[in-house]
DNA sequence: TATTGTTATACTCTATAACTATA
DNA sequence: TATAGTTATAGAGTATAACAATA
């Protein structure tokens, strides 16, 4: 099977995740929902309600960052802020259902555009991608528990 | 060889693409250039002196867009506008030597980054990342060519 | 005193609309 | 009139510093 290149640096695997980079922004912003946006919503959808400081440190963000994307997305009617009963200080931040639905179907259209991407490559490329995608989230994952 | 779960679907290769955004976006920002700076330097750096207009197109963003990227960039001494002799209107925009440098810098310590991730992953892996990536940059270049 | 969240401030990145200058 | 570029305006996304409220 013909891996590409003899040697395919570190160079142009960057060049190649850039150019991934911007095509996923460029289908992530139609339909009004930034990437900011649908990453903290995903969380919500997967992990449920959870307070902003622990949304902000997963996220990687700083707090009043947070804040405000959560203002924002309050502002939308994707999210609504709750009281932590426990602690007069926290507030719990929820997905409302406008806010699943939305995060459903933004992520499945993304899904189908990748999914049309990779339907324009050779069956080995096909799979290679499906190893190569999990794996390098993977390692990211494992790399983000312990830096 | 194990190509992961028996099937990966579009939605868990697409959660894979965002967790990529957001590692090399980070890893991106370090050394303050942005993302789109860093488009921005690099295709100058590769096809040479460009129109303002050219840019804006290439890179896929407006021309007010452009401008102001352009002028932030000026202002950083990463680039300088040329007058272009043939037409009174155009500008042509141009890296300076600091840019090429600057540029140069910043995508060899992302690739060693990207690098440094892919260290960790099982041979097989490895090999298909090596596949995958500038496969799917291939198809997006293709996809960008004609919509 | 430490933690949680917000406000204040500032910068980048992005777009559309309106404008100026040259073809 | 059409094209190249800039200015005006606005909003998202990001950060640090300062602050208020609660533990």
């Amino acid at each position: 099977m013909d891996t590409g290149s003899p040697e395919t640096s570190g160079e142009d695997l960057i060049i190649a995740v850039e150019q991934m980079v911007r095509y996923v922004r460029q289908s992530a912003t139609t339909g009004g929902l930034s990437t900011a946006a649908s990453s903290a919503l995903g969380r919500l959808s997967r992990e449920g309600p959870q307070r902003l400081t622990e949304l902000a440190r997963a996220e990687n963000v700083s707090q009043p960052n947070m804040t405000q994307l959560v203002t924002r997305m309050e502002r939308a009617g994707l999210v609504r802020r709750v009281a932590d009963r426990t602690d007069g200080r926290g507030v719990l931040v929820e997905a409302t259902e406008t806010g699943l639905e939305v995060f459903r179907q933004r992520r499945a259209e993304r899904a189908e555009a990748l999914e049309r991407l990779i339907a324009q490559l050779p069956e080995p490329e096909q799979r290679a991608v499906r190893t190569a995608l999990p794996a390098l989230a993977r390692v990211i994952r494992k790399h983000r528990e312990r830096p």
